[in-house]
DNA sequence: ATCTCATGAGACCGATCGGTATCACTCAGG
DNA sequence: CCTGAGTGATACCGATCGGTCTCATGAGAT
Protein backbone atom coordinates (compact mmCIF):
# COMPACT_ATOMS: atom_id res chain seq x y z
CA UNK A 1 0.00 0.00 0.00
CA UNK A 2 2.47 2.43 0.90
CA UNK A 3 4.35 3.64 -2.69
CA UNK A 4 8.18 2.94 -0.80
CA UNK A 5 6.97 -0.59 -0.45
CA UNK A 6 9.27 -2.33 2.55
CA UNK A 7 11.90 0.79 2.32
CA UNK A 8 13.13 2.87 5.12
CA UNK A 9 11.52 6.36 4.55
CA UNK A 10 15.09 7.58 4.56
CA UNK A 11 15.69 9.67 1.84
CA UNK A 12 17.64 6.97 -0.36
CA UNK A 13 14.71 7.44 -2.80
CA UNK A 14 14.81 9.82 -5.73
CA UNK A 15 13.12 13.19 -4.89
CA UNK A 16 10.21 12.62 -7.34
CA UNK A 17 9.38 9.23 -5.68
CA UNK A 18 10.00 11.03 -2.19
CA UNK A 19 7.27 13.71 -3.30
CA UNK A 20 4.85 11.57 -4.74
CA UNK A 21 4.82 9.40 -1.48
CA UNK A 22 4.03 12.30 0.45
CA UNK A 23 1.52 13.45 -1.69
CA UNK A 24 -0.29 10.34 -1.12
CA UNK A 25 -0.53 10.55 2.27
CA UNK A 26 -1.50 13.69 2.57
CA UNK A 27 -3.81 14.20 0.42
CA UNK A 28 -5.54 11.21 1.08
CA UNK A 29 -6.04 12.10 4.64
CA UNK A 30 -6.79 15.79 4.45
CA UNK A 31 -7.82 16.17 1.33
CA UNK A 32 -5.99 18.06 -1.51
CA UNK A 33 -7.40 22.02 -1.02
CA UNK A 34 -6.20 21.24 2.68
CA UNK A 35 -2.60 20.40 2.24
CA UNK A 36 -0.13 23.18 1.09
CA UNK A 37 2.49 21.96 -1.49
CA UNK A 38 5.05 23.54 0.94
CA UNK A 39 3.62 20.84 3.43
CA UNK A 40 4.24 17.81 0.76
CA UNK A 41 7.55 19.07 0.25
CA UNK A 42 8.59 19.35 3.98
CA UNK A 43 7.40 15.37 4.47
CA UNK A 44 9.14 14.56 1.49
CA UNK A 45 11.89 15.91 3.38
CA UNK A 46 12.98 18.02 0.22
CA UNK A 47 11.60 21.51 -1.21
CA UNK A 48 8.90 23.25 -2.95
CA UNK A 49 11.45 24.40 -5.80
CA UNK A 50 12.28 20.55 -6.28
CA UNK A 51 8.75 19.93 -6.04
CA UNK A 52 7.92 22.34 -8.78
CA UNK A 53 11.27 21.12 -11.10
CA UNK A 54 9.18 17.78 -11.02
CA UNK A 55 5.34 18.69 -11.39
CA UNK A 56 4.51 22.12 -13.74
CA UNK A 57 1.72 22.51 -10.60
CA UNK A 58 0.08 21.84 -7.96
CA UNK A 59 -2.71 20.21 -10.30
CA UNK A 60 -0.35 18.35 -11.73
CA UNK A 61 0.63 16.51 -8.89
CA UNK A 62 -2.71 15.89 -7.92
CA UNK A 63 -3.26 14.88 -11.46
CA UNK A 64 0.03 12.14 -10.90
CA UNK A 65 -1.22 11.23 -7.80
CA UNK A 66 -4.49 10.14 -9.01
CA UNK A 67 -3.24 8.31 -11.86
CA UNK A 68 -1.33 6.16 -9.39
CA UNK A 69 -4.18 5.59 -7.24
CA UNK A 70 -5.85 4.21 -10.20
CA UNK A 71 -3.36 2.23 -11.70
CA UNK A 72 -3.23 0.61 -8.46
CA UNK A 73 -6.84 -0.30 -8.52
CA UNK A 74 -6.78 -1.43 -11.72
CA UNK A 75 -3.29 -3.86 -11.14
CA UNK A 76 -5.07 -5.48 -8.30
CA UNK A 77 -8.08 -6.20 -10.67
CA UNK A 78 -6.20 -7.69 -13.07
CA UNK A 79 -4.12 -9.55 -11.07
CA UNK A 80 -7.51 -11.03 -9.51
CA UNK A 81 -8.00 -11.40 -13.49
CA UNK A 82 -4.75 -13.74 -13.58
CA UNK A 83 -5.88 -15.46 -10.58
CA UNK A 84 -9.27 -16.63 -11.79
CA UNK A 85 -9.33 -16.05 -15.75
CA UNK A 86 -12.34 -18.48 -15.85
CA UNK A 87 -14.56 -17.65 -13.30
CA UNK A 88 -16.06 -14.23 -13.26
CA UNK A 89 -17.84 -14.84 -9.62
CA UNK A 90 -14.70 -15.15 -7.81
CA UNK A 91 -13.06 -12.17 -9.74
CA UNK A 92 -16.36 -10.16 -8.95
CA UNK A 93 -15.96 -11.50 -5.22
CA UNK A 94 -12.50 -10.93 -5.21
CA UNK A 95 -13.48 -7.14 -6.45
CA UNK A 96 -15.48 -6.71 -2.94
CA UNK A 97 -13.08 -8.18 -0.75
CA UNK A 98 -10.64 -5.91 -2.09
CA UNK A 99 -12.91 -2.79 -1.36
CA UNK A 100 -14.03 -4.26 2.18
CA UNK A 101 -10.71 -5.22 3.08
CA UNK A 102 -9.46 -1.61 2.45
CA UNK A 103 -12.85 -0.30 4.44
CA UNK A 104 -10.96 -0.24 7.98
CA UNK A 105 -8.62 2.09 6.22
CA UNK A 106 -10.61 4.09 4.67
CA UNK A 107 -12.93 4.68 7.83
CA UNK A 108 -10.45 6.89 8.76
CA UNK A 109 -9.38 8.41 4.86
CA UNK A 110 -12.06 7.55 2.85
CA UNK A 111 -11.66 6.76 -0.99
CA UNK A 112 -9.55 8.76 -2.86
CA UNK A 113 -11.57 9.42 -5.48
CA UNK A 114 -14.81 9.99 -3.71
CA UNK A 115 -13.02 12.32 -1.71
CA UNK A 116 -11.10 13.93 -4.65
CA UNK A 117 -14.40 13.95 -6.57
CA UNK A 118 -15.92 16.62 -4.17
CA UNK A 119 -12.90 18.98 -4.07
CA UNK A 120 -13.03 18.88 -7.81
CA UNK A 121 -16.54 20.13 -9.05
CA UNK A 122 -15.00 20.99 -12.55
CA UNK A 123 -15.42 18.09 -15.01
CA UNK A 124 -12.94 19.39 -17.32
CA UNK A 125 -10.10 19.11 -14.88
CA UNK A 126 -7.64 17.28 -15.94
CA UNK A 127 -7.87 15.16 -12.39
CA UNK A 128 -11.57 14.47 -12.81
CA UNK A 129 -11.47 12.96 -16.19
CA UNK A 130 -9.01 10.54 -14.91
CA UNK A 131 -11.13 9.47 -12.31
CA UNK A 132 -14.17 9.59 -14.53
CA UNK A 133 -12.52 7.51 -16.69
CA UNK A 134 -11.06 4.97 -14.24
CA UNK A 135 -14.79 4.61 -12.81
CA UNK A 136 -16.14 4.43 -16.17
CA UNK A 137 -13.66 0.97 -17.01
CA UNK A 138 -14.21 -0.09 -13.64
CA UNK A 139 -17.96 -0.84 -14.52
CA UNK A 140 -17.08 -1.99 -17.81
CA UNK A 141 -14.57 -4.39 -16.40
CA UNK A 142 -17.25 -5.04 -13.95
CA UNK A 143 -20.91 -5.49 -17.04
CA UNK A 144 -18.55 -7.70 -18.74
CA UNK A 145 -17.73 -9.93 -15.70
CA UNK A 146 -21.39 -10.35 -14.70
CA UNK A 147 -22.21 -11.01 -18.74
CA UNK A 148 -19.77 -14.03 -18.39
CA UNK A 149 -20.70 -15.02 -15.40
CA UNK A 150 -24.58 -15.55 -17.21
CA UNK A 151 -26.41 -13.11 -15.09
CA UNK A 152 -29.72 -11.99 -16.04
CA UNK A 153 -28.74 -8.43 -16.91
CA UNK A 154 -25.55 -7.53 -16.66
CA UNK A 155 -25.74 -3.76 -17.02
CA UNK A 156 -28.23 -3.60 -14.13
CA UNK A 157 -26.37 -5.94 -12.04
CA UNK A 158 -23.02 -4.48 -12.40
CA UNK A 159 -24.41 -0.91 -11.54
CA UNK A 160 -25.91 -2.26 -8.50
CA UNK A 161 -22.40 -4.06 -7.57
CA UNK A 162 -21.21 -0.75 -8.30
CA UNK A 163 -23.31 0.97 -6.10
CA UNK A 164 -22.82 -1.43 -3.44
CA UNK A 165 -19.28 -0.77 -3.17
CA UNK A 166 -19.30 3.11 -3.44
CA UNK A 167 -21.82 3.11 -0.61
CA UNK A 168 -20.12 0.93 1.33
CA UNK A 169 -17.17 3.25 1.48
CA UNK A 170 -18.91 6.27 2.38
CA UNK A 171 -20.92 4.33 4.90
CA UNK A 172 -17.58 3.17 6.49
CA UNK A 173 -15.78 7.27 6.04
CA UNK A 174 -18.89 8.01 8.30
CA UNK A 175 -18.78 5.43 10.49
CA UNK A 176 -22.16 4.69 10.87
CA UNK A 177 -22.43 0.89 9.64
CA UNK A 178 -20.14 -1.90 11.38
CA UNK A 179 -18.68 -3.80 10.42
CA UNK A 180 -18.59 -2.61 6.69
CA UNK A 181 -17.12 -4.97 5.13
CA UNK A 182 -18.49 -7.98 6.49
CA UNK A 183 -21.51 -6.58 5.07
CA UNK A 184 -20.60 -5.43 1.88
CA UNK A 185 -19.05 -9.03 1.49
CA UNK A 186 -21.86 -10.86 2.59
CA UNK A 187 -24.38 -8.40 0.28
CA UNK A 188 -22.44 -9.38 -2.88
CA UNK A 189 -22.31 -12.59 -2.68
CA UNK A 190 -26.41 -12.57 -1.97
CA UNK A 191 -26.69 -10.21 -5.62
CA UNK A 192 -24.24 -12.93 -7.46
CA UNK A 193 -26.37 -15.79 -5.78
CA UNK A 194 -29.94 -14.35 -6.67
CA UNK A 195 -29.96 -15.17 -9.82
CA UNK A 196 -27.05 -17.49 -10.97
CA UNK A 197 -26.99 -20.72 -9.05
CA UNK B 1 -35.69 22.84 -2.86
CA UNK B 2 -34.65 26.93 -2.69
CA UNK B 3 -34.49 28.31 0.94
CA UNK B 4 -35.84 31.04 -0.40
CA UNK B 5 -39.08 29.49 -1.74
CA UNK B 6 -40.95 31.20 -4.21
CA UNK B 7 -39.72 34.62 -2.87
CA UNK B 8 -38.05 36.70 -5.56
CA UNK B 9 -34.37 36.75 -4.36
CA UNK B 10 -34.40 40.77 -3.95
CA UNK B 11 -33.25 41.91 -0.84
CA UNK B 12 -36.54 41.46 0.99
CA UNK B 13 -35.44 38.80 3.52
CA UNK B 14 -33.33 39.41 6.21
CA UNK B 15 -29.64 39.31 5.83
CA UNK B 16 -29.13 35.91 7.36
CA UNK B 17 -31.25 34.37 5.24
CA UNK B 18 -30.31 35.66 2.40
CA UNK B 19 -26.42 34.16 3.48
CA UNK B 20 -27.96 30.51 4.06
CA UNK B 21 -29.05 31.02 0.92
CA UNK B 22 -25.88 31.95 -0.98
CA UNK B 23 -24.27 29.53 1.13
CA UNK B 24 -26.33 26.71 0.27
CA UNK B 25 -25.88 27.64 -3.36
CA UNK B 26 -22.41 27.85 -3.27
CA UNK B 27 -21.02 25.71 -0.13
CA UNK B 28 -23.24 22.52 -2.73
CA UNK B 29 -22.16 23.68 -5.54
CA UNK B 30 -17.59 24.51 -5.32
CA UNK B 31 -17.45 23.11 -1.62
CA UNK B 32 -16.57 24.68 1.52
CA UNK B 33 -12.76 24.89 1.31
CA UNK B 34 -14.02 26.34 -2.39
CA UNK B 35 -15.73 29.15 -1.15
CA UNK B 36 -14.56 32.55 0.42
CA UNK B 37 -16.55 34.24 3.12
CA UNK B 38 -16.54 37.66 0.72
CA UNK B 39 -18.15 35.08 -2.37
CA UNK B 40 -20.40 34.19 0.01
CA UNK B 41 -21.05 37.98 1.09
CA UNK B 42 -21.28 39.08 -2.01
CA UNK B 43 -23.76 36.37 -3.51
CA UNK B 44 -25.84 37.28 -0.89
CA UNK B 45 -25.87 41.00 -1.22
CA UNK B 46 -24.28 41.84 2.05
CA UNK B 47 -20.90 42.28 3.38
CA UNK B 48 -18.86 40.10 5.45
CA UNK B 49 -19.47 42.46 8.43
CA UNK B 50 -22.91 41.13 8.42
CA UNK B 51 -22.16 37.78 8.20
CA UNK B 52 -19.76 38.11 11.09
CA UNK B 53 -22.61 39.40 13.05
CA UNK B 54 -24.66 36.27 12.48
CA UNK B 55 -21.71 33.43 12.64
CA UNK B 56 -19.17 33.48 14.51
CA UNK B 57 -16.98 32.09 12.33
CA UNK B 58 -16.85 30.32 8.24
CA UNK B 59 -16.71 26.48 10.69
CA UNK B 60 -19.81 28.33 12.20
CA UNK B 61 -21.92 29.05 9.29
CA UNK B 62 -20.49 25.49 7.48
CA UNK B 63 -22.58 23.87 10.75
CA UNK B 64 -25.44 25.82 10.12
CA UNK B 65 -26.02 25.08 6.30
CA UNK B 66 -25.46 21.18 7.42
CA UNK B 67 -28.08 21.30 9.89
CA UNK B 68 -30.54 22.95 7.84
CA UNK B 69 -29.99 20.47 4.78
CA UNK B 70 -30.47 17.66 7.30
CA UNK B 71 -33.33 19.02 8.32
CA UNK B 72 -35.05 19.16 5.32
CA UNK B 73 -33.93 15.69 4.45
CA UNK B 74 -35.58 14.63 7.58
CA UNK B 75 -38.74 16.06 7.25
CA UNK B 76 -39.23 14.55 3.79
CA UNK B 77 -38.80 11.30 5.29
CA UNK B 78 -41.49 12.43 8.09
CA UNK B 79 -43.58 13.56 5.91
CA UNK B 80 -43.80 10.14 4.14
CA UNK B 81 -44.14 8.82 7.28
CA UNK B 82 -47.79 10.46 7.96
CA UNK B 83 -48.60 9.71 4.34
CA UNK B 84 -47.89 6.02 4.26
CA UNK B 85 -47.90 5.39 8.31
CA UNK B 86 -48.89 1.99 7.91
CA UNK B 87 -46.84 0.68 4.90
CA UNK B 88 -43.14 0.52 6.14
CA UNK B 89 -42.50 -0.69 2.18
CA UNK B 90 -43.64 2.73 0.66
CA UNK B 91 -41.98 4.61 3.09
CA UNK B 92 -38.65 2.83 1.80
CA UNK B 93 -39.24 2.85 -1.60
CA UNK B 94 -40.44 6.55 -0.86
CA UNK B 95 -36.99 7.69 0.54
CA UNK B 96 -35.41 5.85 -2.64
CA UNK B 97 -37.29 8.17 -4.93
CA UNK B 98 -36.97 11.10 -2.77
CA UNK B 99 -32.90 9.98 -3.23
CA UNK B 100 -33.51 9.47 -7.17
CA UNK B 101 -35.42 12.34 -8.26
CA UNK B 102 -32.36 14.48 -6.32
CA UNK B 103 -30.01 12.56 -8.42
CA UNK B 104 -29.98 14.45 -12.20
CA UNK B 105 -29.13 17.95 -9.50
CA UNK B 106 -26.60 15.89 -7.64
CA UNK B 107 -25.10 14.84 -10.95
CA UNK B 108 -24.27 18.18 -11.32
CA UNK B 109 -23.30 18.85 -7.43
CA UNK B 110 -22.63 15.95 -5.52
CA UNK B 111 -24.53 15.04 -1.98
CA UNK B 112 -23.80 17.61 0.26
CA UNK B 113 -23.16 15.15 3.05
CA UNK B 114 -20.87 13.30 1.12
CA UNK B 115 -19.24 15.89 -0.72
CA UNK B 116 -18.43 17.96 3.23
CA UNK B 117 -16.99 14.17 4.57
CA UNK B 118 -14.33 14.77 1.82
CA UNK B 119 -13.23 18.53 3.21
CA UNK B 120 -13.96 17.33 6.96
CA UNK B 121 -11.34 14.61 7.72
CA UNK B 122 -11.63 15.95 11.07
CA UNK B 123 -13.78 13.62 13.46
CA UNK B 124 -14.17 15.88 16.15
CA UNK B 125 -15.50 18.96 13.97
CA UNK B 126 -18.94 19.95 15.03
CA UNK B 127 -20.08 19.76 11.28
CA UNK B 128 -18.97 16.58 11.01
CA UNK B 129 -20.40 15.39 13.97
CA UNK B 130 -23.91 16.96 12.55
CA UNK B 131 -23.18 14.59 9.38
CA UNK B 132 -22.54 10.98 11.14
CA UNK B 133 -25.77 12.06 13.45
CA UNK B 134 -27.69 12.73 10.49
CA UNK B 135 -26.70 9.81 8.90
CA UNK B 136 -27.04 7.60 12.12
CA UNK B 137 -30.65 8.72 12.34
CA UNK B 138 -31.40 7.90 8.78
CA UNK B 139 -29.54 4.36 9.34
CA UNK B 140 -31.93 4.12 12.71
CA UNK B 141 -34.66 5.41 10.81
CA UNK B 142 -34.03 2.56 7.64
CA UNK B 143 -33.56 -0.54 9.90
CA UNK B 144 -37.03 -0.03 11.68
CA UNK B 145 -38.88 0.27 8.38
CA UNK B 146 -37.49 -3.14 7.58
CA UNK B 147 -38.01 -4.11 10.97
CA UNK B 148 -41.56 -3.18 10.51
CA UNK B 149 -41.83 -4.43 6.72
CA UNK B 150 -40.96 -7.81 7.95
CA UNK B 151 -37.61 -8.60 6.91
CA UNK B 152 -35.59 -11.22 7.72
CA UNK B 153 -32.44 -9.12 9.09
CA UNK B 154 -33.33 -5.76 9.31
CA UNK B 155 -29.81 -4.53 10.39
CA UNK B 156 -28.35 -6.12 7.00
CA UNK B 157 -31.20 -5.31 4.56
CA UNK B 158 -31.07 -1.08 6.03
CA UNK B 159 -27.21 -1.49 5.63
CA UNK B 160 -27.89 -2.91 1.42
CA UNK B 161 -30.34 -0.08 0.90
CA UNK B 162 -27.92 2.78 2.73
CA UNK B 163 -25.21 1.44 0.34
CA UNK B 164 -27.55 1.79 -2.60
CA UNK B 165 -28.57 5.22 -2.17
CA UNK B 166 -25.20 6.39 -0.96
CA UNK B 167 -23.70 4.47 -4.10
CA UNK B 168 -26.31 5.61 -6.45
CA UNK B 169 -25.17 9.88 -5.41
CA UNK B 170 -21.46 9.12 -5.75
CA UNK B 171 -22.26 6.85 -9.05
CA UNK B 172 -24.34 9.79 -10.26
CA UNK B 173 -22.03 12.81 -9.73
CA UNK B 174 -19.37 11.09 -11.46
CA UNK B 175 -21.53 10.50 -14.38
CA UNK B 176 -20.95 6.70 -15.27
CA UNK B 177 -23.69 5.26 -14.78
CA UNK B 178 -26.49 6.55 -16.55
CA UNK B 179 -29.63 6.91 -16.03
CA UNK B 180 -29.00 6.40 -11.98
CA UNK B 181 -32.35 6.92 -10.17
CA UNK B 182 -34.22 4.64 -12.54
CA UNK B 183 -31.74 2.09 -11.80
CA UNK B 184 -31.31 2.82 -7.62
CA UNK B 185 -35.37 2.42 -8.15
CA UNK B 186 -35.58 -0.87 -9.82
CA UNK B 187 -32.93 -2.14 -7.10
CA UNK B 188 -34.09 -1.32 -4.34
CA UNK B 189 -37.52 -2.52 -4.79
CA UNK B 190 -35.70 -5.88 -6.08
CA UNK B 191 -34.16 -6.03 -2.68
CA UNK B 192 -37.77 -5.46 -0.74
CA UNK B 193 -39.33 -7.82 -3.30
CA UNK B 194 -36.43 -10.14 -2.50
CA UNK B 195 -37.43 -11.39 1.37
CA UNK B 196 -40.78 -9.97 1.64
CA UNK B 197 -43.80 -11.20 -0.33
C1' DA C 1 -38.09 64.44 16.41
C1' DT C 2 -34.92 61.62 18.52
C1' DC C 3 -32.72 57.58 19.91
C1' DT C 4 -31.26 53.04 18.82
C1' DC C 5 -29.50 49.42 16.63
C1' DA C 6 -28.79 46.55 12.67
C1' DT C 7 -26.87 47.18 8.39
C1' DG C 8 -23.69 48.47 4.35
C1' DA C 9 -19.18 49.97 2.86
C1' DG C 10 -14.49 49.38 2.83
C1' DA C 11 -9.97 49.62 4.83
C1' DC C 12 -7.13 46.72 7.29
C1' DC C 13 -4.72 42.61 9.80
C1' DG C 14 -1.53 38.52 9.92
C1' DA C 15 -1.23 34.20 7.81
C1' DT C 16 -1.02 31.25 4.10
C1' DC C 17 -1.73 30.13 -0.58
C1' DG C 18 0.57 28.62 -5.34
C1' DG C 19 4.50 29.73 -7.73
C1' DT C 20 9.32 31.95 -8.87
C1' DA C 21 14.11 33.59 -8.39
C1' DT C 22 18.74 33.16 -6.52
C1' DC C 23 22.57 30.82 -4.91
C1' DA C 24 25.57 27.23 -2.71
C1' DC C 25 26.44 22.55 -2.80
C1' DT C 26 27.12 17.74 -4.18
C1' DC C 27 28.37 14.25 -6.99
C1' DA C 28 28.71 11.45 -11.32
C1' DG C 29 30.84 11.29 -16.04
C1' DG C 30 34.23 12.91 -18.92
C1' DC D 1 40.58 17.42 -12.31
C1' DC D 2 36.90 19.64 -14.15
C1' DT D 3 32.30 20.37 -15.56
C1' DG D 4 27.44 20.51 -15.34
C1' DA D 5 23.08 18.85 -13.97
C1' DG D 6 20.17 18.05 -10.11
C1' DT D 7 19.42 19.34 -5.50
C1' DG D 8 18.52 21.93 -0.95
C1' DA D 9 17.82 26.28 1.38
C1' DT D 10 15.83 30.64 1.56
C1' DA D 11 13.89 34.80 0.31
C1' DC D 12 10.43 36.63 -2.25
C1' DC D 13 6.10 37.61 -5.21
C1' DG D 14 1.06 38.88 -5.72
C1' DA D 15 -3.22 37.06 -4.41
C1' DT D 16 -6.38 35.37 -1.30
C1' DC D 17 -7.65 33.46 2.97
C1' DG D 18 -10.53 34.08 7.62
C1' DG D 19 -11.45 37.61 10.59
C1' DT D 20 -11.58 42.61 12.73
C1' DC D 21 -12.19 47.60 12.91
C1' DT D 22 -14.29 52.08 12.00
C1' DC D 23 -17.78 54.79 10.44
C1' DA D 24 -21.85 56.47 7.85
C1' DT D 25 -26.57 55.46 6.97
C1' DG D 26 -31.28 54.38 7.43
C1' DA D 27 -35.48 52.59 9.16
C1' DG D 28 -38.44 51.64 13.40
C1' DA D 29 -39.90 52.44 18.01
C1' DT D 30 -40.68 55.68 21.58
Amino acid sequence: MDRAGRQSRVATLPPRERILDAAEELFSREGIRAVGVQAIADRAATTKMALYRHFATKDALVEEWLRIVAADYTAAFDRLETAHPDDPRAQILGIARFIADGLPGISHRGCPFINSLAELPDRTHPARRLIEAHKAGQLRRLTDLCTRGGLPDPPEAAAEITFLLEGAQVSAQNGSIEPAGGRLLRIVEAVLDRSAP
